[in-house]
RNA sequence: AGGGGCGUAGCCAAGUGGUAAGGCAACGGACUUUGACUCCGUCAUUCGUAGGUUCGAACCCUGCCGCCCCUGCCA
């Protein structure tokens, strides 16, 4: 009798196998892991993988381990640990006491190796670099057998013991699998799996002098955790039939026998994510690190105001299947939206400030206002707002020749101050160049919000700030990084140069003069906010008191661009 | 060229022999003191393509086309 029954519904292919595992063995645990490599920070592409690992995990009843996948020391560091760590957890994800290091098993691996050996089906080969890749063959053509491929048991068994001693040079001699040469998989053409490497581990120090490949830890490694079901990406494909024979020439010396399931990798528009290219970006100064509010890295993601939640809900829309794909940024910016629209409160934040003079409003006089924090949740209440004889609206508010459609400010029209009057523009100030630097309007008092009885309706409503109560800020404007939408798909042997090219110029603006009402004085680096008609903003680390920075997450959508947009096309 | 995969709408993606889910985007409309949100509606006679099997095919078979991955002592 079984505890309680499991999900028969599958989200997507691999749990589909799940259940048809399940069906075939109802006690099995599943169990899966996230096996990163600790050599660089964690990108949304990773955040498919944990949410599909972990999800999985949860899902079926199972465990997930964390698993570092520390083979290769030249590339790995403590660091990298860490932030990988701190990074899951901050997506939601909780490993327990299970993280776990395939250095861990460096003991146990060296041993399975010299069973292998013992059986005659692993060689040590005095090949270097060079003469390795001159007998592997091409595609097409066979590779040829390896002069020591013969060597008996207790030589290879000696020599082996004599790589980990470090009486041999590095690169000097290699353990290989003895496969085949001839096989159509290249990966399967007596690969190496243990190599000669003076280089200090992060965790094992000088330890050791010999390390074994990812097609040999992997698959044991996973075998050793028990893992069932070891989810990894397209490319590992062709590397299944290796992952397989291992696990069936050691099964005696494994606990589990794991199975290998691939799945497409996230790529997404206007966005790069291998990490070669994050790495190039970031050496070439043209971000400002791996946490840029505009990087695909989930560090970057968090400063940029990203939430957790939203990030999961993006995994969870986008499927999981077996076809590259380029997924639109949009849903990602739909998610994002779509998670703050109930959260955050409502405030006003100008901008492009354009001063108005409120002629009719007595000089001195404050009011403050009643503002709701969000109209779509009435239990995040309300607060005060100042409002006086001069205020600041967007100077994107305002247009002296309006085209057709436009129903916000203009010489002569009345548009609704939001949560205010109803003001109507009277006069453009204007600077010796013509600009214009001020208006002059008045308020109609009988147009207050909540006590309007003047049977007036006007279609424009903007937001503003008092100009001596408002705050001044900083605003930083992010967007796409790449004007190409297929930017990481288009690669054909590009250098990091061409790439580079089709950055786009304009994906930071930052204005400094911005002023936003008061109450976000009072907001510290993390609070995010809609900023009313302009979009989702977060407080960003940066700030100091006397100058709150603010980043956008994301903008608000826009119908009036689309408009504007057209008018200008057609003009 | 050998091997391994993948082709369902602009972008993702269900579907596993019984007559094309869902989401994003887009486009109409309602509502609106955010040109937001919300709501309503439209959006694949057809599943890369050509044949075949079947009463019936996106699903099975055959050929063709296209795209991705593989010749690290990286993962």
């Amino acid at each position: 009798m079984s505890e309680s029954s499991l999900p028969t519904q599958a989200a997507n292919f691999i749990e589909n196998i799940i259940i048809e595992d399940l069906a075939v063995n109802p006690d099995c645990k599943i169990h899966t892991r996230f096996p990163p490599e600790p050599n660089g920070y964690l990108h949304i592409g990773h955040a498919k993988s944990i949410c599909l690992n972990f999800g999985i995990a949860k899902k079926f009843n199972g465990l997930c381990n964390l698993r570092f996948d520390d083979t290769n020391p030249s590339k790995e560091e403590t660091e990298y640990v860490e932030s990988i760590k701190e990074d899951v957890h901050w997506l939601g994800f909780d490993w327990a006491d299970r993280e776990y290091y395939a250095s861990d098993y460096f003991e146990t691996l060296y041993l399975l190796a010299e069973e292998l050996i013992k059986n005659g089906d692993a060689f040590v080969c005095d090949l270097d670099a060079q003469q390795m890749r001159e007998t592997r063959g091409s595609l097409t053509v066979p590779g040829v057998n390896s002069p020591y491929r013969d060597r008996t048991p207790e030589e290879n068994l000696d020599l082996f013991r004599r790589m980990r001693a470090g009486e041999f040079p590095d690169g000097s001699r290699t353990l290989r699998a003895k496969i085949d040469m001839a096989s159509p998989n290249l990966n399967m053409r007596d690969p190496v799996i243990y190599r000669i490497m003076r280089s200090t581990h992060h965790r094992t120090g000088d330890k050791w002098c010999i390390y074994p490949m990812y097609d040999y830890a992997h698959p044991l490694s996973d075998a050793l955790e028990s893992i069932t079901h070891s989810i990894c990406t397209l490319e590992f494909e062709d590397h299944r039939p290796l992952y397989d024979w291992f696990i069936e020439k050691l099964k005696d010396h494994l606990p589990g026998r794991p199975q290998q399931i691939e799945f497409a990798r996230l790529n997404i528009t206007n966005t790069v994510m291998s990490k070669r290219k994050l790495r190039a970006l970031v050496e070439n100064n043209l971000v400002s690190g791996w946490d840029d509010p505009r990087m695909p890295t989930i560090s970057g993601l968090r400063r940029r105001g990203y939430t957790p939640e939203a990030i999961r809900d993006f995994c969870d829309r986008i499927g999981v299947a077996k076809s590259n794909s380029t997924v639109d940024v949009a849903l990602l910016e739909h998610c994002i939206r779509e998670d703050l629209n109930s959260k955050a409160p409502r405030v006003m934040a100008v901008l492009r400030p354009l001063k108005v003079v409120l002629t009719n409003y007595p000089e001195g006089q404050v009011e403050e206002l009643e503002a709701e924090n969000n109209p779509n949740n009435p239990k995040m209440g309300s607060r005060k707002i100042p409002f006086s004889r001069e205020i600041y609206i967007d100077r994107n508010d305002f247009m002296e020749e309006p085209p057709k459609k436009f129903f916000r400010l203009a010489p002569g029209r009345e548009v609704r101050l939001k949560h205010a009057y109803i003001i109507k523009c009277e006069e453009v100030i204007k600077n010796d160049q013509g600009e214009v630097i001020e208006l002059h309007c008045t308020i109609d008092p009988s147009t207050k919000s909540g006590e309007d009885n003047s049977g007036k309706k006007v279609k424009g409503v903007l937001h503003w700030v008092s100009a001596a109560h408002a705050v001044p800020a900083e605003v930083r404007l992010y967007d796409h990084l790449f004007l190409d939408d297929q930017i990481e798909a288009e690669e054909e042997d590009s250098t990091d140069k061409d790439f580079m090219t089709g950055i786009n110029p304009n994906s930071l603006e930052v204005l400094t003069s911005c002023m936003v009402e008061p109450s976000l004085a009072e907001g510290s680096p993390g609070s995010r906010y809609q900023f009313m008609r302009e979009g989702y903003f977060i407080i960003d680390p940066d700030s100091k008191p006397d100058k709150i920075v603010f980043n956008r997450i994301v903008s608000l959508r826009d119908s009036w661009a689309k408009i504007a947009k057209t008018l200008t096309q057609n003009s």
